[in-house]
DNA sequence: AATGAAATGCGGCCTCC
DNA sequence: GGAGGCCGCATTTCATT
């Protein structure tokens, strides 16, 4: 088992903050060298820890305003891998969540408009052994990472 | 309203596949110059699509391999502002969507084991106006974006 | 208004200590 | 883990359509 010590997670939440800082930067902060950071982030990749970087977008600015959670029921024989097929399929599912318990899986999806958000679950309902739905419609949200426009959007926050 | 491109577009696919994709790489593959390109980056973020770059993280590397989702109800008079309160004070509470319907708010939490899961739960069923939870454990996901890693967590998937 | 081309720092990257 | 050197990239300015 790899060690990751103190120094790795200081250098995880700052880029986890901001995920384009600069290596001399890090190094800066924490007070270590350009190389040493490197020689960190690299091993951290290697090891799995970061499986990769991304841009974090506000999918409301481009028109993709509603946001919601389906809980899907699945008829009882239902392999997983049909599961998350069926819900792959639709490209408005952004995630995929295989649940143990009540529901079989749970999705995130990302919709223009109440209408498509109803032609999503729709569609789902029809595929596969989808034998029920229980759709969560997403009014806001805050993230722990996630600075100040994703909080915004819940009213009465800052 | 401002216009955002097909270009536009195809610089945040490249941007959500790698966060640290280069300005030079990414106008080798559109056909721009690097100018041109670091000025539609720098347009998306002024205009707020870009919310910021982040890593992305296999936390159960980290040691927290349990993943769960947990709908809260609240006491019928219990404001927004208090409801994200409540749940953002909980360290191991990553994600909270305020819910139009049923539950009241849906939390994603990530805990070591499930003994750290029930004590999450138990804090978060007495505090606040929490009048009743249920929680969806998470056994395995898929994310659009994400890479091999997240996938590969769903047995028979590849 | 958006692009491309060129000049300048700075950062990533590699090698050696 | 640190230091130095080279190359590449980001960044800015200027000219162009």
């Amino acid at each position: 088992m790899p060690e990751i010590d103190e120094i790795d997670h200081r250098l995880l939440r700052l880029l986890r903050e901001d995920g384009r800082r600069t290596f001399s930067e890090m190094a800066g902060t924490i007070g270590l060298s350009v190389a040493a950071v490197k020689r960190r982030v690299d091993r951290l990749k290697e090891l799995g820890v970061i499986t990769g970087f991304t841009v974090q977008i506000d999918y409301g600015k481009l028109g993709w305003a509603i946001e919601a959670f389906t809980e899907l029921h699945y008829a009882g024989a239902t392999p997983v891998s049909e599961i998350v097929r069926t819900a792959t399929d639709v490209a408005e599912v952004q995630t995929v969540f295989t649940i143990a318990g009540d529901p079989d899986a749970l999705i995130h999806v990302r919709v223009r408009d109440l209408g498509h958000l109803q032609q999503v679950i729709d569609h789902l309902r029809h595929a596969g052994n989808v034998t029920g739905t229980k759709t969560l419609l997403v009014l806001g949200s805050w993230s722990r990472d996630a600075p100040a426009p994703r909080a915004s959007r819940i009213a009465g926050m800052k």
